[in-house]
DNA sequence: CTCACAGGTGAAACGTATTTTCGACGCAGG
DNA sequence: CCTGCGTCGAAAATACGTTTCACCTGTGAG
């Protein structure tokens, strides 16, 4: 396409098209379309204004469509585009594509309240998802640095890790031992509180004893990490209550936060997200730390899971 | 496996991707690129990554243009819209100036980088936080509500419920069991792939079988399913592959999106996050449906365990 | 080692959307 | 009524997006 020299020369008002005068606005359309719309003809206005007031859905109309909804022809709607600043049509649709995107983010009306019975399915997507993202901005907040380098390191070194945890604490605790196996450490999870115990006065100095609970309360995971921290080994707690009573023979505590919790969303639920990020935390740091045989160890995991994958596709 | 799926003679098999299977997203475009690009071709591949990596600038560039840019051709560039979710690339043009128009917008920076072997342990934990707030987002976003309510429904009536899951996500069918179980559903958690397929053989109409997987190819938990499948029962399939075998014996198919992956960070982690948001989702869902038995059987669990904590408090 | 096959890939044909051209029409002032 | 000026849309011209199809590459069987 070469240089435009043919321009109608009468019109003072109608150079926006020279080489490069503005790079067109992303958001202030609107404005554009208000300075502009005295100096159009009728038909130009009623493009202008049609596209001003519903960005989204003329985005999603070609020139034609565009132009039979204004009542007017495509050329128009073209003259109209270069008006505006743009090179033509298609950017303008470009343009207006993310108006429509801008202002529908922007309608995020910020979902705080509780789930309630009756919300639709799409509010407890919603309300739950940002939920969860409270919950793990709150506990990466909050979490003690120092107590989590110190975690870390002692299961770096530990020549075996106990793990315990009941209800719904206990996935999260066997998610630590599964992730820990993965990279060639000891470690074991224990549901049950009598093999717990019966366990836990195995260890011995240079062991790692965690306990998870969120109350802090639970009789069946504080009695094995006693056992543990009384056998000498080094004991952590991972719990919502840093003062409760698992803390007393804790070495480390590892402080996890809790969302509100209404009826239809027990603690246990939220209190989930917040240890799993506390265990994603603690198997990286010793991940890094034992890097050397972490990385073949977690290939080799990865390897050997392959033939249980059904082969075709990619 | 027989074909005795007579009886029921409307249920389309391995329909995942259907004439619409969602309508396109406007900004959850890059979490799309994340769960698609592991089944993609390694031209389509490029093409996404570009995509979403400079979506302002790739909204710029004509098909032919974009083809150009990646070393590809626009057969290529028109393939990987449509894998997207678009009907064409005209569409994905328009979704990127939204995303671009939003992200400019949103000027959040995000501390996006990989976890690397020498970060300290405050960026791990700010980026583990980011990326699963991230991971949040792209589920809730991505989240098919119509196929969610039907499994909601499903499960709410189901005689009987089945979950199956292996490694990882086996912590994650548990949750799901253990929270139906605790609102008065009759659920149960399968690890064990010869017992799954022992239980599964026993279901039928009514019944609800539910696969979690994240590759969406794992024969331990695929097997199952499609005994399930074959002997009338509801199925649902969690899978971060839409495209996966699973997703061929399931009535419903619940996406859920992946993380950017590094060395240190498996794949694993990230969809544990997201599998348990669909989870919660489910479980919430269900409890409304319910809610005139969930309530007294929540609150019956909970009285059940209060002698199990030790009785002072602060 | 060769052959046949499946699937990915891009060149080019094809159809559609956009842009440009050009003449018809309306209107004001001679 | 004619003339000049400007708006407007039909249709030609073009750019763009989509589809087709043949080639090429890698793979598994003979």
């Amino acid at each position: 396409m070469k240089e435009n020299f043919a321009r109608r020369p009468g019109r003072g008002r109608a150079v926006a098209v020279a080489p490069r005068p503005a790079p067109p606005e992303p958001g202030a359309l609107a404005a554009k379309v208000r300075t502009m719309v005295p100096s159009m003809t009728r038909s130009m206005q009623r493009v202008a204004e049609t596209v001003a007031g519903d960005p989204a859905g003329c985005a999603a109309l070609t020139v034609t469509a565009l132009a039979e909804r204004t009542g007017t022809s495509e050329a128009t709607v073209v003259r109209t585009a270069r008006l505006l600043g743009y090179p033509g049509y298609r950017d303008l649709r470009l343009a207006l594509a993310g108006l429509a995107a801008q202002q529908a983010s922007g309608a995020a009306p910020a979902v705080t309240a509780d789930i309630s019975v009756d919300d639709p399915l799409s509010e407890v997507v919603a309300k739950l998802a940002h939920d969860e993202q409270q919950t793990l901005s709150d506990t990466a907040g909050a979490l003690d640095l120092a107590q989590l380098e110190a975690t870390v390191d002692a299961l770096a070194e530990a020549r075996r890790i106990d793990v315990y945890g009941v209800g719904a604490s206990s996935l999260v605790a066997q998610d630590l031992a599964q992730k820990l196996l993965r990279i060639g450490l000891i470690a074991h999870a224990h549901t049950d509180p009598h093999l717990a115990v019966t366990n836990a006065v195995q260890l011995r100095g240079g062991d790692v004893a965690v306990a998870i609970t969120h109350s802090g309360r639970t009789v069946d995971v504080i009695e094995p990490l006693q056992a543990a921290f009384d056998h000498g080994a080094t004991t952590v707690a991972i719990t919502g209550r840093p003062d409760g009573e698992v803390t007393q023979y804790a070495d480390h505590v590892l402080t996890t936060s809790t969302a509100r919790e209404s009826e239809l969303r027990p603690a246990a639920m939220s209190s989930r997200t917040s240890q799993l990020l506390v265990i994603d935390c603690l198997f990286i740091g010793v991940a890094q730390r034992t890097y050397e045989t972490a990385a073949p160890a977690l290939h080799a995991s990865y390897e050997a899971l392959a033939h249980r994958h059904t082969p075709r596709e990619r």
